[in-house]
DNA sequence: CTCACATATTCGAAGTTTCGAATATACTAG
DNA sequence: CTAGTATATTCGAAACTTCGAATATGTGAG
């Protein structure tokens, strides 16, 4: 694969590696928001929340439209929506593998260990 | 949707915002490499390859089993190829997107415009 | 035990990200 | 024009990431 390619995808990557931002990309599934609904429901300061969304435009990961005194934001692209709902369930699978592990942690017989070689 | 969940989601995009950490995760597509094999792949620094080992065992990216002498590398879980996967095509949208706009700002009247606001 | 090899960790420097505070810009109403 | 509201940008401090160099650890052979 591409160098670019692998650019590209890190970049997507870190403009979601932000917990906020993951809430920003979640709260715009539903259809576009304005920073200030945006901000609203985030709970976070005016400055902070204009920044995430700057670095959600720099990675393609937002459009933007201004509206009078307002600016609306909406997910570029449904494929990032699906990744995170692949991430969702890769979440729960995580979830109960840790439960089977503590499982067999709390049990007197495990029979089969997930430990890591270390 | 739960903090935990984002919290969760931002580290596994984290792991893999890296150009060299995707890089490693599509050369495991096929299958487990050693350490070593990885290592020749990228051809980076023993020790940088380590550390970004380290640190896609710490987000849960990977799996890792010693064998003799070897440390022997797996994808954790096949969500993560798919995420890969559709960015991929995603890429290749936006490929496309901006090949139109070119076409739209060399030719004489564009007709749709894909600005952002300002 | 010792040696050699494969891999991991620690360290410190350089670069990047994150935050809130302060300030700037864009727009609307009057 | 002025004033008010919405949003964006700049700044500086603290925290985090990345790299290579050096060092440490784990394993097998002899």
């Amino acid at each position: 694969m591409s160098d670019a390619l692998r650019q590209f995808k890190s970049e997507i990557f870190q403009g979601l590696a932000n917990p906020t931002r993951i809430a920003i990309v979640e709260l715009l599934r539903e259809g576009e928001l304005s920073a200030g609904e945006l901000i609203e429901k985030l709970g976070i300061e005016q400055a902070n929340a204009s920044q995430h969304l700057a670095v959600l435009r720099a990675k393609q990961i937002v459009l933007s439209r201004r509206a009078g005194n307002q600016v609306y934001y909406s997910i570029r692209d449904h494929a990032l929506i699906e990744v995170l709902d692949i991430l969702r369930r890769y979440f729960y699978g995580q979830l109960s593998s840790a439960v089977n592990m503590l499982q067999e942690v709390a049990g007197e017989k495990p029979k089969s260990r997930l430990r890591t070689h270390r």
